[in-house]
Formats: structure tokens, sequence, C-alpha cells
DNA sequence: AAACAAACTGAAACGGGTTTCAAGCCTTTT
DNA sequence: AAAAGGCTTGAAACCCGTTTCAGTTTGTTT
């Protein structure tokens, strides 16, 4: 397959030096005559010289590569994640090798396992049902850091946005725009994320002094299907609300479609609030009002804190904060 | 950082073997005696052993990962073919290490340099700049496939799907509806898919007798603004036309949101046809008719194609059909 | 000019596996 | 019973870098 390997040895002997010579001219580990050096990167240029990074992974104990356990759902809001990290990584010595947990936790168990197994430099784990103790057990093997989760005992080292506050804020703004009767289709019931942000609705409403009304919160999934099927159960069931608060995006979209089937207007009949601020949400038609998570921001920052991490020794992962993107799909009462 | 490191010589002292013997074990290469295997696979759990890939992939030769050069353009497209890919990678012994091109020659280079430096066992190049020439001399070195193009003397090692047929069949749907000024929202201009599926399109005119008016073709660059754009560009030069075919879905929306806001209707006044199929285009109000491309299983069957042709040196790469998704956005006219 | 430090350099060991080679032991063939 | 062949096995070489160690040179200090 691959017609020669030229290791450092034919550099060597091209540059007439020793291999060791090599080695430091590739690390700048030790000062090198100056004329060697530039034979050294010749005969490397001439014979188009790659190190193999297994061998410098054998002998320097580092592997160069960040493992990073995603969870295959398809959702732009996780994609956007991988991406950040993916991103960041260019032009670092690092890679980044993924697993898929497929939201299953022996599934992401066993990735995590590859991942160690393959004598990664770190890890990155977002979302997923990795239990808290597995991950603090985790982090005493390798540097880690994880995102779109908060795990208890680990919080220096999570990346998360404060899931209550923002939906209390989504919640709110419904609220100051006059809405009174204020619907929430939530995501997957047993999620971190859709309790806060059902939490969030719950005290915006009570700091409000507005009646919670349970028949109004309707479990979805988090996507389109979900939220097209929530809001034609709040239908049928003639609840009356004038403005829906949806988990996320997604589900809007699908909440969206509900109402436009029926011929309720958005937003003059019934207000949509989103939550993401997925690609797609601003061409909505009306386009989305919503909660933006920074995830293209999360990632990268997730891939420098790892870096720093494994550099260092020590982070400061930043907070984030979600923040309202105001458009068209709320009406405002008064 | 890892308390211990566990190696064969480890096993080998605690199982009384040697070293050969414990490799032989591990990989099923030669006989070996019940008992002794016994041993040493009890050893290996009491230990917990865990193989050091570097080790591994030194001595080996092989590094039991797949490099995947992809373009992080925030596409639902990518990231479902990339999907597809790391998911039909679980359970084998091989990972994917992800690069990014970020649709640059260069930065496609050097990611595949970085991949080659991982001596990856195959290499993915999903769509991207790579120059033809390039790609063949990648091929000499490891294995390849490539996803979302078509490369001249490399056909038997692409993945992709006939654009120029599909957009001719979505340009005939329309005209088959009764549409007979049809405006095209082109790709990017110099983009392979635009020009094929732009070619598709003027093919159906011209076999349909239709005239083709070149001002009803406008340059998008596939994401949603540009399909705002292109259609307010459109309007504002008072074209009459009753379909619009957009080269993406993105671009789709973007176009239908342009419509909402002058209070067109869609599809009574104008139809909308889109291209991907990406998840959102069945919600969009009303529900995008489109070609769907099977990309998340395009990203699998490229997995599997590179692990046949380390395993068996041959492939047989399966042809994919775009088929038509019939929604609610395009009006039958007659 | 002697003593010593600093700058370079090569040989060799090492990291953790795989693979080749030769030898020991058993069974089968003649 | 001797020769031939097959099965197992350990020793040692090898994969390709990094790093330690022990010089050899050159330059500086007194």
């Amino acid at each position: 397959m691959t017609p020669k390997k030229i290791t450092i040895q034919d550099i060597a002997d091209t540059a007439k030096v020793s291999k060791s010579t090599v080695s430091r001219v590739l690390n700048d580990t030790t000062p090198v005559n100056d004329e060697k050096r530039a034979a050294v990167l010749a005969a490397m240029k001439d014979l188009n010289f790659q190190p193999n990074l297994f061998a410098r992974g054998l002998a320097g104990g580092n592997s160069m590569t960040i493992g990073i356990l995603t969870q295959n759902i398809g959702s732009p809001f996780y994609n956007a994640l991988d991406q950040g990290v993916i991103q960041r990584l260019v032009g670092t010595n690092y890679s980044p090798i993924f697993v898929d947990g497929q939201w299953q936790e022996d599934v992401g168990a066993t990735g995590l396992r590859v991942l160690l197994g393959r004598q990664v430099d770190g890890v990155i784990v977002i979302g997923g049902k990795t239990s808290a103790e597995a991950l603090i057990e985790l982090k005493e093997r390798t540097h880690l850091i994880v995102v779109a989760r908060e795990i208890e005992g680990l919080e220096d080292h999570c990346l998360f946005i404060d899931n209550f506050n923002a939906a209390y804020e989504a919640t709110k703004y419904l609220i100051d725009s006059g809405h009174k009767k204020i619907a929430h289709i939530s995501g997957i019931p047993t999620h971190q994320d859709s309790i806060r942000r059902l939490a969030g609705y719950t005290q915006a409403l009570k700091d409000a002094n507005l009646e919670f009304d349970e028949s109004l919160v309707v479990d979805g999934g988090f996507d389109g299907r979900n939220g097209l099927m929530a809001l034609e159960s709040l239908l049928m069931n003639r609840k009356s609300f004038s403005a829906v608060f949806c988990a996320s995006d997604s589900m809007a979209l699908g909440a969206r479609l509900a109402l436009y089937r029926r011929g309720i207007r958005v937003p003059e009949d019934i207000s949509i609030m989103g939550f993401d601020d997925q690609p797609g949400a601003e061409f909505m038609t009306p386009p989305l009002t919503t909660v933006r998570q920074p995830a293209h921001e999360m990632g990268e920052a997730a891939a420098d804190a790892i870096l720093q991490l494994i550099g260092k020794k020590e982070v400061n992962v930043p907070a984030f904060k979600a923040e309202l993107v105001f458009r068209e799909s709320v009406a405002r009462l008064h």
C-alpha cells in the first residue's frame, strides 16, 4: 500500500546525523547546530517525512488524541457541539476520536472503554446517560470535560447553561407580553434539561402569581413529531391558552405545523416560544422567538478546556448564558 | 494519572507464560494449550488488562482507525453523513478520527496529512475541494472512499447520488403539475452538485419544450439567508413564475420566509420544491415537497465500504438514488 | 594556560506489543 | 524402531520514535 515508509532513520542517514538529532530538531528539545538542523529540515522536506504518531505515542506516552463521547441523535444542538469541538482542534496537534453513546448507558460505557484503550489524552463527554459515579471515576483516569450536563462533584469540569434560568426568562417574557395561559411542551421527562426547563417555567408562573395548570404541560421528546402530537393533544382536550413554550425548537416547529393545519394563526391566535435557536429557527414562518444556546461556542470551549487541562493541569471553564432571541412568533398582547 | 499500566509482560508473569503466548491468545493467531490459554485469560481479567493500541499499531502496522475528512459547514446533510459513519463503526474494532476541511483545499490537504500521519487504515473523504489528482494519489497510499462527490477515475470508490437526474425529476414533477414558469435558486455556483442540479433543471425544461429563462435562475449558496435573498431578488425584478425549485432545503426555507413576508401564499400563489429532505423540512408550513438524499445511509455505506476495502481489498459501492418526497408545498395546477 | 562550564552529539535503552525462528515434544508413517 | 511431521512454545528481533547518559568540542573564567 504505502510505497515506502520514511522513518527518522532515513532522515538521519540522508542528513548524515543520528536519529537522536533528528528527533531533537523535530521536537526542539535540545539546541542543534544550525547546519545540521538545516540539513535535517531539508531531508525531511525532500523525503516528505511524516512522523509516525504511533511510535511517538508509544515512546512519549501521550497520544495526541482527544476522545469524544457524543450522542447520535441527529439533534442540531448536539451536532453543533460536535462541530465546535472538531473545529477548535484544527491546527492543534490533537485530533478528535468520536464514539457514539446513543443515549444508552451501556453503549456509552463501551465507548469510553474504547477511548481509554486508545490512550486518549483527554475525554469530552457530551450529554448521555453515563452515571455520575462512572464520570468521577473516569476523571481519575484521564482528563475530563463534561458538556451539556451538570454533575455533582464535577461542577468545575462541566460546561452547561442554566436551563432553569433560561426557561424562567423565556416564560417571564411570555408573561410580560401579556400572556396568562401558557402551555408547556416538555422534553424527555427523565432528561435533566427537561426537568430544569419545566421547573423554570413553573417558577416564573408562580412568581407572577399565575395559576399553574398541570394539564397545560405535556411531555414531548424533543423532536418535531413530538411537538406536533403534543400540541394536538392540547387542542383536542380543548385547553385554552394563548402561548406555548416548547423545550426545543424542533418541537416548536412541530407545534407550529399543528397550528397551521387547523388554521390557527401564529402569533395572532397563539404565540410560540422555542428553545435552542437551531439553524432554521429564524426561517420558520413566522421567525421563531426562542432561547439561544451557544452550542458551537460550547463545543469550542470544551476543546479549549481539555487542552488547558492537558497543558496546565487546571481549568477555568467559562460560564455560558443562554439568551432570548426575539423574533416574531410571540404576540405582545397589550 | 493512570494508576498502573498493565502490559502483556505482567500478564505473562502472572500466567507463567511468555509474552509471545499472551499475544497469541490475544489475537488467536496460533493454537495455544487450553490450560495456558485459560490462565492468560484469567490474568487478563484479574489485572483488568487493556492492550495499548499504540504498541499494537506500531508493531502490527494497522491502527484500527478510519480517518474522515469532513466539511464543517453546519449543513444537516453533512452532519447526517458524519453521524452515519460514526454509527456504523460502533461495535467494530475501528474508530473514526475526524478532521475538518472547512471547504478549503489547503485546510483539507493539511487534514489529510494529519490523518496519514496517524497511520489510519482508511480514509473517507466527504465532499470538499480536494483535487481529483490529490485524491487519486491518496488512493495509492491508503484505502479511500469518497462521498458526495464523483471523481473521474475513481468512480468505483465514490458514493454519490445522481444529482442531474434528481433535479430533472424534481423539475419534471413541477412541470407535470402544470407549472410553466419555474425559477431555480442554485447553490454555490462552482459546486459540483449545484452545477448538476442546474443542468437537470435545464434539461427538464428543454425536454418539455419550455423556454429557459436565464433570469429565472439565481445563484444562492445553499443556506437559508441565500434562499431568502435570492427569492427577494426575483421578486424585486418583477419576474413572474409560479414555482421555484431550490437546490437545498435550507434555501427553500429562506425562500418560503421571503414569500411569507410579502403575504404570498404557498403553494396557492407560488409552489416550492426543495432538495435534501433535511430534518425540519416536513415541519415547514406547509410541509416541503423535496428530493430526499439518503445521507445517513450513505454515511453508513461509506463506513461499510471502507471496512470491506480493508478486509477484502475490494469494494462494491452501492448506488444511491434520491427520491422525490411529496408533501404540500407544490400546487397541482390542473 | 589551566580549569571549568556550556553547547552539541551519538549510542543505547526504552515503550508495549507482533512476528519470525528454532527447538522441544508427541504422534504418525514406514 | 527410526524417520518424518505437526503442535506448542519461548527467545529475540522488530516497529519508530523519545530520552537518558556519556562523551567531545568549543568557549569562558581566573
